[in-house]
DNA sequence: CATTCAATG
DNA sequence: CATTCAATG
């Protein structure tokens, strides 16, 4: 059995001063947990944060400081780890890692945000498109894949509170949950979503200005995806809108695979 | 009597967010304050810091936010108050405020830091030579002059802790310490100095960096020069290095002039 | 080290 | 609102 979580901690740095971040971590013990938005490099990091006992740690950081960045923790060290999709103008933002674990590849991803004002909505839909095509090759090449991360993007009116009102706004955008149509007209399947198809309320950002995490006025962002091969390995996915410290909280999968542990 | 206090506040805002401010003026009751380094907007204030009770205040302010401006709080209104030296170069840092107060003229300064690289020091030098021209003119107009603040320079080796290690550090340079010199030479009385001039240890500055103010080692940086015709009202002159909140403390000035206060 | 601001989300 | 950085002192 494999657990699998994805995280947008809207700064390592910070979720680790809160006392929260390895607490969290001793206690949930994931097999690979994916971050994003750590806005730092691993030198910025003390010891305890960077090498965790029992893992293996991979980071892809951002040319602008304090921006951006992922990282990969793991309890197996995946086969070749992929810093960025290749493409200079989305890997200077330190957005992807490709990490081959034989029984999967997983692609840990911080989608753009299209900006307030949609300013970097071209360059999200470009990094999108590249990312699809991405891990398509990886099909063609005969991986199974997994993809997680923050997508930046509600798919459907079920997945944000105020689906009317946010028509227009970046991250519920036609041309955004667009894309989301595609990948899983390709087969992909949303983890989440599959095993719950009717749940309400299942969100996983808040803004933090309106304090809506309260009132649970938020948006389901942040997903795990799975080529459609994976599907009978699925044995849950989950959204654990308890643990703070960041204005997303966690999402999981879990896997019928087999681990190393002794 | 006439109390003056004149204190390089590190950012009022801070000051006042500390819970020092108010307090420590509705204890001292100054009759004249001089603030440096306000680092604000008024419209950035609450009314309470605004218009303390009693108060009337003044203001001058840099255009760069959050940088530099003075302050003047005072229980009588100037006959007139004038915002800067006349002078677009310095006036657009909000560094002077000149204040007819009828007896005397009271400037209210924060002289430019030479920069540790020394590239402000020109610009420093300029502000000084004319800050001296504005109040000569001022006295051939037949006034009595006052002026105060975070003048940035140490006169001489008994104004800071360590003087030979800062020989070729801006705030103890010759050429910055000449100007004073230039000052006394004009007949500009160092209130403080000439009160208790052989007083070691007494500072107004310390560096937050190394945390030498519970080590007292620091620099006399602010101060009262008065006129020489003033001399026989003065009463006392002090440094308040109890007064925390800021990297610098208050001094004042006491003068037997009367007041209005009923 | 501490203050403030700007960019970003 | 919260995180991070940069400039300044």
């Amino acid at each position: 059995m494999l657990t699998l979580y994805s995280w947008n901690v809207n700064g390592l740095r910070a979720v680790h001063r809160k006392g929260i971040f390895l607490d969290w971590l001793a206690r949930t013990q994931p097999d690979i947990l994916c971050l994003q938005e750590t806005k730092c490099r691993p030198d910025q990091l003390s010891e305890d944060v960077l090498h965790p006992p029992g893992y293996y740690t991979y980071w892809a950081v951002s040319e602008r400081p304090g921006y951006s960045g992922v990282a990969l923790y793991c309890k197996q060290p995946p086969l070749s780890v992929q810093v960025g999709l290749g493409l200079p103008d989305f890997d200077r933002e330190g957005r992807t890692l490709v990490a081959d674990f034989g029984d999967f590849t997983l692609v840990n991803a911080y989608f753009p945000n299209g900006s307030r004002d949609h300013s970097r909505l071209p360059f999200k839909m470009q990094y999108n498109a590249d990312f699809l095509d991405t891990i398509e090759n990886l099909r063609q090449g005969g991986q199974s894949v997994i993809f997680c991360g923050d997508v930046n993007t509600a798919h459907q009116p079920i997945d944000l509170a105020r689906p009317r009102q946010n028509m227009n706004a970046t991250g519920f955008m036609p041309i955004e949950r667009e894309w989301i149509d595609r990948v899983v007209e390709r087969g992909y399947l949303d983890t989440y979503r599959t095993l719950y198809p009717d749940t309400t309320g299942a969100y996983t950002w808040w803004a933090q200005v309106t304090f809506s995490r309260q009132k649970n006025v938020g948006w389901r962002l942040d997903y795990f995806f799975i080529s459609p091969d994976l599907r009978p390995r699925v044995m849950d996915a989950a959204i654990h809108p308890d643990v703070l410290g960041s204005d997303h909280c966690p999402v999981s999968l879990t896997l019928a695979i087999e681990t190393d542990d002794q």
